[in-house]
RNA sequence: GGCCCCAUCGUCUAGCGGUUAGGAUCCAUGGUUUUCAUCCAUGUUACCGGAGUUCGAGUCUCCGUGGGGUCACCA
């Protein structure tokens, strides 16, 4: 079993959206199934909402889960266990509050407080943490990516399971929550090599076997502030294009550069993930997504500009030329349909083809019609084909006219306004 | 600062002791297109530095340097 287990604290980064979409992978190499957990242990940071925004995500990326669950949900539980290792002193309480943390490092002091210590702090009411023992020997636990990865002791303290509400820290209602579901694989970020250490300790201080596998994907780093999903969604960026991108981001062997998730499930490995952190790299998104916006169906594509209309989709798509995202095609689709700026250097010629078009018959080809338009015009061709175009895509620039033209002939009249 | 990870074109990377250091993207130039873009072709650009080991090092070792991570009653 795999799992995904997101912070409801913020929108999700694509850090985070990466680690989702290798669980659901892996989980599908695998044939394990692949779970949400709601990681809502922080009373204080959770934002209301965030939880379901984050399964419309999951949604929209098709990363479909086998159940969701919310931590908060199994608090009591968690509590249950962190006594238990107090009754078998594996933990203790710790009255030290924040004195002697004077940015160095846990002073032990409390170390031998057992729990009989616990009930005389309860019966005076003084705030206490549980810590639990720190190891004794070295953590050591495999990574599909980096291979034994050892912890020594000297890095882990004795740390706080239950705080002064009596909640469990993340760490802890983690490695609990893990153990109990049976998860046989974590797959995080680099950030957390140490956490996964600490939560070994305390999967194995509750008696906790099986083992685990893991991984820790090396961030994505950038110079931009906010790379969350919901900015790469504004942006324009489609589902397909970000699993491509962030499935290939640091990938050695792919078979080729463009692919979907489901072939990506044929032949990914984690074990050719470069260790090295890696740039994020705006241009080769775009490139990704104009060539996923290429092999989208051509009515589907043009629901996204409010037509039902596969010719609007192949019209959209022609301006994959000049245009990478969702965004800009709508910036070159909706101009020609939008009533036409006759002003400027064009405006006369303009006026004069636009009432040609507007008495003219159903003309098919593009060479019927722009024959049809000279002689009607009597233009020459250096005075033609600008104004025609400012008239049909209300730009100056644009793909020919003649691929242009048998998409947008059924609108004409409208279009040439 | 201690500990851990990493180091090839601007970017993503191939390379497992002998290569003209390869590909993709980006960029530039040329051709095509009645215009721009597309398309096609061509091209510029890289082994962080220093010592070793070796007949020979991008590749192995060590030392620097640089980048990242981590050391919470934060998740």
């Amino acid at each position: 079993m795999l799992r995904f287990a997101p912070l409801p604290i913020g929108d999700m980064h694509i850090n985070e959206l990466r680690v989702a979409i290798l669980s659901y992978l892996i989980a599908q190499q695998k044939k394990e199934r692949f779970i949400v957990r709601i990681d809502d242990t922080d009373k204080e940071k959770v934002i209301e909402g965030k939880d379901t925004e984050i399964m419309q995500i999951l949604e929209k990326f098709a990363l479909n889960h086998d159940t969701v669950l919310h931590q908060s949900e199994k608090m009591h539980l968690y509590q249950t266990l962190a006594i238990g290792l107090l009754e078998k002193n594996k933990a203790f309480v710790c009255t030290c509050g924040d004195e002697p943390l004077q940015n160095e490092r846990y002073s032990g002091r409390c170390f031998e407080a057992d729990k009989e210590e616990l009930a005389k702090l309860k019966n005076s009411c003084t705030p206490f943490v549980v810590r639990i023992k720190k190891p004794e020997l070295p953590i050591i636990y495999h990574d599909a990516m980096r291979g034994e990865v050892e912890s020594s002791q000297s890095e882990i303290d004795s740390f706080v399971i239950l705080d002064a509400n009596g909640t469990p820290t993340h760490n802890f209602a983690s490695a609990c929550a893990d153990m109990l579901l049976g998860v046989t694989m974590i797959i995080s970020t680099q950030a957390h090599i140490l956490d996964t250490a600490k939560q070994k300790h305390i999967k194995m201080q509750l008696g906790y076997e099986e083992v685990t596998d893991y991984v820790h994907l090396p961030d994505i780093l950038s110079d931009q502030e906010n790379l969350t999903v919901k900015w790469l969604f504004e942006q324009g960026f489609i589902p397909d294009a970000i699993i491509n991108y962030l499935l290939l981001l640091g990938y050695t062997d792919s078979p080729s550069e463009i692919f979907t998730l489901p072939e990506a499930i044929e032949w990914f490995r984690l074990e050719k993930l470069s260790k090295d952190t890696v740039t994020f790299d705006l241009e080769k998104l775009r490139f990704i997504n104009r060539e996923h916006l290429k092999k989208m169906n051509d009515r589907d594509l043009s629901t996204l500009f409010g037509f039902a209309d596969a010719a609007i989709g192949k019209l959209a798509k022609l301006y994959l030329e000049e245009a990478s995202t969702l965004k800009e095609l709508e910036a070159k689709i909706h101009p020609i349909f939008a009533p036409k700026d006759f002003e400027g250097v064009w405006e006369p010629q303009m006026r004069t083809l636009e009432e040609i078009i507007q008495n003219a018959p159903m003309i098919d080809s593009f060479e019927a019609f722009k024959h049809y338009m000279l002689d009607q015009s009597g233009f020459e061709a250096g005075h033609f084909f600008k104004p025609l175009r400012l008239l049909l895509t209300g730009a100056e620039y644009g793909p020919e006219l003649c691929d242009i033209y048998p998409f947008i002939k059924p609108y004409l009249l409208e279009i040439a306004s």
